[in-house]
DNA sequence: TTGTACGCGTTATCAC
DNA sequence: GTGATAACGCGTACAA
């Protein structure tokens, strides 16, 4: 193994100009800048990440936290950690999974990724002495990464009415968090600058609840309408009411799903939906927490990405 | 922090002592264990991984890498990776999501966990230099933890027919891999023990495909007979096309898939399928890597997981 | 600007 | 069986 002393020795420098080199290049003359590189370079040296952080006082392990108790096989997920992954590779950092919750504190971490966290688990944050950031909207001045949900169904609704569908009506998620508040809202508020009365359902995020919402409620429902759904899942359960009730899609009824991940894509139709951008903000969760590290816990604020819509085959 | 020595100073000891009673207890007599032990729960003495990871030139960190190019998104990955997650757990170790097949050497790590390996491949792992351990059944004498997919589908052939289905028919994936081999052998046998004919489909793996196939083949395909397919994802196409043809399911047909991840229940009626034990093998694949380090690149075998039958609604 | 000495927390080695 | 010492590779504090 090729170590700082390798180096210098080469260099024909101290061990503490090539740190400095790598670390603090402009305290070193460009002379000595090049040397070192030089050598660097000729031994293919690579600094011994386990060293560095035993020095610093660091684990280069961040902690992604999964408080959710949904099945965590969620495709969601796995982008969100693949994004994380990516925004991580350049500082070595690792990843530690974490499910379950009495784990958190078990072992160490420079910093923890958070998601699913419900407003009775804020207790157990202001316990940790490391840096967090979370993936989800929170009602406390936490620092989060957010989809801009609104957003999102306030560009499906606008899309609808504007292909030609008369009506919007939404199909929401009978839950009480934000995320479903704001989809609401996006819908909500599009509906009323066209001077649209909204419509709002709610069930449970299951495909099989929204097929049975739609058998009943089919009937209070007119032609040339596009359901807003609050998921894909959902999304699902109305195209195969829609398709066992010989309803012609995109003609009859248009169907806007929520996520874009996986599911859209093996239902038959494909969906037209809302795309979250996964994999992007996991990429930013990671860079956050890497500077919030760096800074020492500085706050980094709170951040909406924007959704795409992808329009499919769902809609005219 | 506490330390080693603080640890030490507390029971009276030296830090070797404290050391010793950690990692080679048996070196130690009783009475000092106790006082060290008794010392270590007072201060709640945590030991820390990054300064022994340094002595033992380790790096407390496994990398997963995914080399198949197919999207990373499928649920799949996600259950193996959760599974190596929990069999990593109790030794402090991090994982370090690789994607890029030029990222393997890329900085360091203890072991390799390698998913999604072709022939090709496998000139790249001679190169490394820490030891390594293959998800799914390899040609070469590696050692690997897969799937017993043989296995899989002959008990899935035999239940059909003891459940009273007529034939079975198999839809296969038209792919040259050894998993599919496995599959449609186990098939194959399961037939011959009942001096049933084989019969067997190809095609390529997506839904939209074998109903396809199930249009154009129905007609030779006798009433009573179960489809054994080779993924969940063939099986919810073949029920899609089934169910489009007014055949009555389970009744009329039975289909079976294979995975058990995810597809099987988003499906409607929700799949029988034979479902594979991933977050299990995923379990094992770090167990089997952590000794492997241990044992400083002793080979580990090759270890078949059984899948289990999961009855659902597409079989009587 | 550059170099020296020391410390981070742990373990292996070798005395006793 | 137990303890002192050195070493792992790097970075900070201080001296030159």
């Amino acid at each position: 193994m090729v170590t700082l002393s390798d180096v210098a020795k080469e260099a024909n420098v101290s061990k503490m100009t090539v740190s400095r080199a790598i670390n603090h290049p402009e305290q070193v003359t460009p002379e000595l800048l090049a040397l070192v590189e030089k050598a660097m370079t000729k031994l293919d040296y690579h600094p011994n990440s386990v060293a560095r952080a035993l020095v610093n006082n660091r684990t280069n392990v961040i902690k992604f936290v999964t408080l959710e108790d949904i099945d965590t096989t969620e495709p969601y997920y796995m982008n969100l950690l693949f994004g994380v992954a990516r925004g991580l590779k350049a500082d070595s950092y690792a990843i530690q999974l974490v499910t379950d919750i009495d784990q958190i504190q078990k072992g160490n971490a420079d910093g923890y990724i958070i998601t699913g966290a419900r407003e009775y688990n804020y207790p157990i944050f202001d316990e940790l002495k490391k840096p967090f950031i979370f993936f989800g909207e929170t009602s406390s001045n936490f620092d989060f990464v957010d989809t801009d949900n609104r957003y999102g169904t306030s560009i499906a609704t606008k899309y609808a009415l504007e292909r030609g569908y008369q009506d919007a009506v939404f199909i929401g998620i009978d839950v009480k968090e934000g995320f479903e508040y704001a989809r609401e809202y996006g819908y909500l508020a599009s509906m009323q600058e066209r001077n649209l009365e909204p419509k709002i359902f709610r069930t449970g995020n299951h495909s099989h609840l929204a097929e049975k919402l739609i058998d009943e409620q089919i009937e209070n429902i007119k032609p040339n309408t596009c359901f807003i759904c609050a998921s894909d899942r959902l999304a699902i359960g109305v195209c195969r009411a829609l398709s066992r009730l010989n309803k012609k899609l995109p003609e009859d009824y248009g169907v806007i799903g929520f996520d874009g991940v996986f599911l859209d894509q093996v239902s038959n139709p494909q969906l037209t939906t809302v795309k979250q951008q996964i994999f992007k903000m996991g990429d930013m969760l990671a860079q956050l927490i890497l500077e919030k590290i760096k800074q020492s816990g500085s706050a980094q604020g709170q951040t909406y990405v924007k959704p795409e819509l992808v329009v499919r085959g769902t809609t005219k």
